[in-house]
DNA sequence: TTTGCATTTAACCAAATGGTTAAACCAAAT
DNA sequence: ATTTGGTTTAACCATTTGGTTAAATGCAAA
């Protein structure tokens, strides 16, 4: 997930995992056999975080703040989980197009739908649901991606800034969320 | 850009080029020599963008407005700019901190110590740094980086979701800000 | 003890890839 | 007409890399 199916050597793959090349061949086959299964792995895990909209006893914000929760936690232990899934995706759509259909089951209901219900019942302001869903990752997701850089121009202040806790970046996002759906 | 360093093939970019490899080992020399230039250039370019949060004539939420609309403009024009640059730098992070140091001019100021100025004069309320300054480049840059998934679930909804603009993705982000720098 | 499976070792192969080279080509400036 | 510098062609090389193989080894269950 770290240097990405190009930059990923099988050599270096074995020895990280402590075991040697044959041995993962053994397993794997090939490099894409194994890549599928890291692929379709990490997508499924995705897409399965996107299941607390569907629980229709809780209200709209609700259940948005609870996948806040859920997938800064999740994306705290695959730091490198959206930046691996995005960038195979960018630089082979194809790939994504077909795996999509398989891995998305479908009674889990999507954050658009939930929301366009929401609006049209009056639950939550007029919002354009699909700047809304973008606006709610952005914010999620891109901290994790952009540590790297981030992590650079923290340490480069002088001042020593506190490092932003989880707790913090989630409470961030639902103010964004409150003040987005609040009526 | 679009496949990184270990991904891209002296011979694609050749062909892409509309030259052959001989000649643009001829330029270039090697490949790393190549993407040298290509990521300085990249690191340049996105760093120029923050240069607006320097001119002091103008209140802070103005400057971070022309800010939103001058990078969302930006990476409008090169979409694989952040997404090349991030992932560059989280699989080497060292080539990271050695170039920041060149590139970076002194004379421009950085937004957290602008936002950490005009927090003390009042003029804006207290937020945290930091925080602001993450939420601020998620909304804008993360809709680029994730765009290629962004395509497919729209359009894999039957409805047809009108595509987000610009100006509207611009809107929102200024929103945002608008809502936390308010008083 | 034997059987079977996981694992290692080490050598090997073919293809891909970055890089080089020498000769030829060509267009514009001299 | 000649020179010059960018450009092409095509062959070539060394290294890396994905992948294979066969024999040996270790080890746990039958």
């Amino acid at each position: 997930m770290k240097y990405g199916l190009y930059g990923a050597r099988m050599q270096d793959i074995a020895d990280t995992a402590g075991i040697n090349k044959a041995l993962l061949h053994y397993y794997f086959r090939s490099k894409e056999k194994l890549f599928d299964q890291v692929f379709d792995g990490a997508l499924s895990k995705y897409f399965k975080q996107m299941e607390v909209f569907s629980d229709k006893s809780l209200p709209v914000v609700e259940r948005i703040n609870r996948y806040i929760d859920q997938i800064i936690d999740f994306l705290s232990e695959y730091p490198q989980m959206s930046m691996f899934i995005i960038k195979e995706i960018s630089t082979n759509p194809e790939l994504f197009k077909e795996k999509v259909q398989k891995i998305k089951n479908p009674k889990s209901t999507s954050l658009i739908s939930v929301l366009q219900e929401s609006i049209e019942q009056k639950e939550i302001p007029e919002v354009d649901p699909v700047i809304f869903l973008m606006n709610l990752h952005s914010l999620c997701a891109y901290p994790f991606i952009a540590s790297p850089i981030f992590k650079v121009i923290i340490e480069k202040s002088k001042t020593t800034w506190s490092d932003p806790t989880h707790e913090k970046h989630k409470q961030s996002v639902k103010e964004f969320v409150a003040f987005k759906l609040s009526n």
